[in-house]
DNA sequence: TTACATCCGAGTATGGGACTCGGATTAGGG
DNA sequence: CCCTAATCCGAGTCCCATACTCGGATGTAA
């Protein structure tokens, strides 16, 4: 799954596409001004964007990219996974299908981390680019873990994001 | 957040201690060999677990590790986060506080990576050392995101994980 | 035809992660 | 009292993915 700097400057881009565009196709050179990011790295990101068929392009001058679907039927998810490369199965990869090196038994962490990255893909599969540019985010999912077994047991973290 | 193998060793180490120790000490050797992850390496990550507060150790022949708590007070967030460092706050680093380089507007993105570490410490958070052991862990957010705006939407990429 | 823009394949390099090494402590058993 | 088994600790090395660059080719509006 990852998440580097390549994930989250695509992200960007799309939600400043989505934003400055009404139509007309947006140069990458603005976007590469407003959101700091480098022009040439960016070319590298909206080459995947394109052949993962999330935006057209426009060349020439007044050229540039365009979204070829609505932003709320663009999910964050569909950005992530198409700048990133599928996935790279180490040992019981998490997000990928399984791996583990004997085929049953032993690895009992593998439920976990096919489930933590199904729960990502879940996530970033319910936010849509339209939904970052409206700040809908927070509360997308107003949704906590239910308290298990004996709710006021002893507190020794904070059990969410500080 | 990262998870890389040392967060995955961690756990995979700590659910070993659990499920093979029986109150007595457990020595590094026994789980390196069981779990096949070097010995020096696992060394150095149960350094850090001890001074998060999650195992005791005892020194000497016939020592090894204990648990300081159940196996179901632990949480895999807990050990997750034992392991790694906080967080490196680049630009707007997902899981950690703020960091944006303007204060505000700019940077729509932030309540994005902000809730996605949000969600990421939540699962963690839900499941307990207990919970992997037992093969608990399908089914602890039996939750799926409802469908929103017209559910029959084209399907362009596989929402969850292959 | 010039300037603007997307396109493309390659190349570099810096950083952090995975793993190692040598040695210092502590403690049980002969 | 040694010897061995184990935790402890600070470094140090290696490697690869990521972030970013470069030079040029192609297409198109003025």
């Amino acid at each position: 799954m990852k998440l580097g700097a390549r994930g989250r400057y695509a992200v960007m881009a799309m939600v400043d596409l989505a934003s400055e565009g009404g139509g007309a196709p947006v140069s990458l050179s603005e976007i590469a001004g407003r959101q700091e990011i480098s022009l040439p790295y960016l070319e590298q990101l909206f080459r995947k964007l394109r052949q993962g068929g999330l935006v057209g392009s426009v060349r020439g001058p007044g050229g540039g990219y365009v979204l070829v679907r609505a932003a709320d039927e663009i999910r964050i998810a569909d950005i992530i996974f198409a700048v990133d490369e599928p996935v790279r199965a180490t040992r019981c990869a998490p997000g990928s299908g399984s791996g583990c090196k004997s085929d049953s038994s032993r690895c009992l962490t593998h439920d976990l981390w096919a489930e933590l990255g199904n729960q990502i893909c879940l996530f970033l599969s319910a936010v849509t680019l339209a939904d970052v540019c409206d700040r809908r985010v927070l509360g997308i999912s107003g949704f906590a873990y239910p308290p298990r077994r004996r709710p006021g047991a002893a507190e020794t973290r904070g059990a969410g994001a500080p």
